[in-house]
RNA sequence: CGGGGUGUGGCGCAGUUGGUAGCGCGCGCGGUUUGGGACCGUGAGGCCGAAGGUUCGAGUCCUUUCACCCCGACCA
């Protein structure tokens, strides 16, 4: 590729509507083009970066027998209705567009249903199976907000692929060999030293986790629970969580009950101000309602928030909300904002943190309007709970329960998501098979996301320096830039190495502009193409050449020879 | 959707108490330069996000609206 043919150029000014590394480094860099909030286009150096991370990906599916499809981007309402998706909350952020006549359709945002919807033609029989599956393409997602260029767009290219096993033991094999496949790539695109697999919540049709593959970064929105010293990371979502013993410990003697007066004085912090209490010594009780229409008493220490994932698994349900201010004066008797479990409706069904044991003289809701009550203790003011649970999202800390070491947290980005589906979707859409005794069985699913685009968001983000990207040689745009420097020899040698180059498969991009070094020096920098060589009258003259590397940034001066060697 | 902020040539910005728009980069042309984003000269390019209003007069004041960014609630 010359650079003087290269529509795009770069820019010394970053844009002002970017504050995210990746978005500004590849924008400047011409890489890619904002089109609007979270939506952008590839140009010729940003897709050809795009397409080599493609290709890595592509390569280890293929690997594990996938097998490539392209499904369709319009989707048809009735294959979303067999299986309740539709019109479910937990896919609110979904392009819906009609046909003339009115006809609702869908804009992908996830392929199970079309994907199992087009297998069911061909799965009969257990010779049908196993099936792995995938695709890369566009998809569009109505995220609340975008941000952070690449690492959350509302149209993003994502690898999602989908398996199809005979029974619970092939799937988990396909499983793991899915995500042995997905360490392979974080690897083969650099970031297999600091990407980690990590537990995650498994949806609401199953008690198992999911897993994810987190690269570690600062601007990452997720945050991982390390247990130290192995390998086992939880999303903060399902951590599991013990809390931090209760200081002083409680060997005080019992305070005599009392209900304080404090009205308006709504949330923890100001109420431990208020009383002279430790944070601890707080209670936090919620009121939720469930889709199976018990309401809940979600109770946990002060300073911790309730974790509705545990809670749901804990209570069967699939969905929680909030009670209703109705619901919370029935069965409190008081306003919003003074709920505790002392004297709650004989309905409530109660779940205590365990953050709330072992403690004495704490505080608590009174279910009395505008009063809290102090100096509870369990067993004199109310029964102790026959048993505690972990309704908590961890916080930095906490204790990992099993083997009681303190969570190490870190801040990651998801680069790719597992997800065991059981036979959710293919019982739904009714695609079974027929075993070797002529039985019909159920299809266990699994599917698996990679974010192609966010990752090459993640890689400008950690692949970078002051100078501009410094991207890993096999998704480079091209391996070598060519600078060249002075008149009709320079260009004679120049021409003559970029066709040696090119001659030999070796991509490069040619500065052959009529510009002066120091521009194409911060161009070459700013671009990232791991190899720079520089041909230079002065250089012909010593008949060799500049190489420099742009991770380290030293350069040698080498001969023909020792330039080849270093470029294969 | 709540809170905060920003919209002025392609990009980054300035624009006083309202008086009819300017700077840097980039771009065209001429010249000098040529190993770290050069310099001189010259030129092109903007109904100031949009709509409405106040005013003799609006980039500036008022109303409405759209877009973008950041922080939250949700997600690959």
């Amino acid at each position: 590729m010359r650079v003087s043919q290269l529509f795009t150029k770069t820019s010394k000014t970053v844009p002002s509507d970017e504050v995210a590394k990746n978005a500004q480094l590849l924008i400047r860099a011409g890489f890619i083009h904002k089109e609007m909030a979270g939506v952008y286009a590839y140009l010729p150096l940003g897709l050809r970066v795009l397409e080599n991370i493609k290709k890595i990906v592509r390569e280890e599916m293929n690997a594990i027998g996938g097998q490539e499809v392209m499904m369709t981007t319009l989707q048809p309402k009735d294959i979303w209705e067999k299986t309740d998706r539709w019109d479910d909350a937990k896919v609110d952020n979904w392009f819906k567009t009609k046909l003339t006549n009115g006809t609702e359709l869908g804009v992908g945002l996830t392929h199970e249903e079309p994907v199992v919807d087009a297998l069911s033609a061909y799965i009969n029989s257990y010779k049908d199976l196993p099936i792995f599956t995938y695709q890369i393409q566009n998809k569009f997602r109505n995220e609340l907000r975008a941000k952070s260029g690449l690492l959350r767009g509302r149209e993003f290219v994502m690898k999602d692929m989908y398996s199809f096993a005979r029974s619970q033991e092939e799937h988990d094999e396909m499983y793991e060999r899915a995500a042995v496949a997905y360490h392979k790539v974080y690897r083969r695109l650099g970031l297999g030293d600091f990407t980690y697999r990590v537990k995650a919540d498994g949806g609401i049709f199953t008690e198992r986790f999911s897993d994810e593959f987190q690269t570690l970064s600062s601007v990452g929105e997720d945050t991982l629970f390390h247990v130290p010293d192995t390998d086992e990371y939880f999303n903060e979502e399902v951590a599991p969580a013990q809390a931090p013993a209760v200081t002083p410990v409680p060997d005080e003697s019992l305070a005599e009950f009392e209900e304080v007066e404090a009205a308006g004085v709504i949330g923890v912090a100001v109420l431990a101000e208020l009383l002279g209490i430790p944070f601890e010594k707080t209670t936090k009780t919620m009121l939720y309602t469930s889709d199976t229409g018990e309401t809940i008493a979600a109770v946990v220490r002060g300073g911790y928030d309730i974790n509705e994932i545990k809670l749901r698994k804990i209570v069967g349900a699939r969905k929680l909300v909030l009670a209703d201010e109705a619901t919370v004066k029935r069965v409190t008797g008081a306003e919003v904002g003074y709920a505790g479990i002392l004297n709650l409706a004989a309905d409530v069904r109660v779940i205590v943190d365990e953050s709330c044991a072992n403690r004495t003289n704490f505080e608590m809701g009174a279910n009395r309007t505008n009063f809290h009550a102090t100096n509870v203790n369990w067993g004199r003011d109310l029964p102790l709970p026959e048993e505690f649970y972990d309704i908590k999202v961890a916080r930095k800390g906490d204790v990992h329960p099993e083997s009681g070491k303190t969570y190490e947290l870190h801040r990651a980005v998801e680069v790719g998501n597992i997800f065991p589906l059981e036979s959710k979707y293919t019982d739904a859409l009714g695609v079974y098979y027929t075993n070797e005794e002529g039985k019909q069985e159920s299809i266990i699913m699994g599917c698996y996301g990679i974010g192609v685009s966010r990752l090459m968001g993640v890689i400008a983000e950690h692949f970078s320096d002051d100078k501009g990207l410094v991207w890993p040689e096999n998704i480079a745009p091209a391996k070598v830039y060519l600078v060249r420097i002075g008149g009709e020899v320079a260009t004679k040698h120049a021409d003559e190495l970029y066709d040696e180059l090119m001659g030999k498969g070796i991509e490069v991009m040619y500065d052959d502009r009529d510009e002066r070094p120091g521009t194409k020096f911060a161009d070459s920098e700013l671009i990232g193409i791991p190899h720079r060589v520089t041909v230079s009258d002065r250089l012909i003259e010593a008949d060799s050449y500049e190489y420099t590397p742009r991770m380290s940034g030293v350069s040698e001066v080498l001969t023909h020879d020792q330039l080849l060697g270093k470029l294969n």
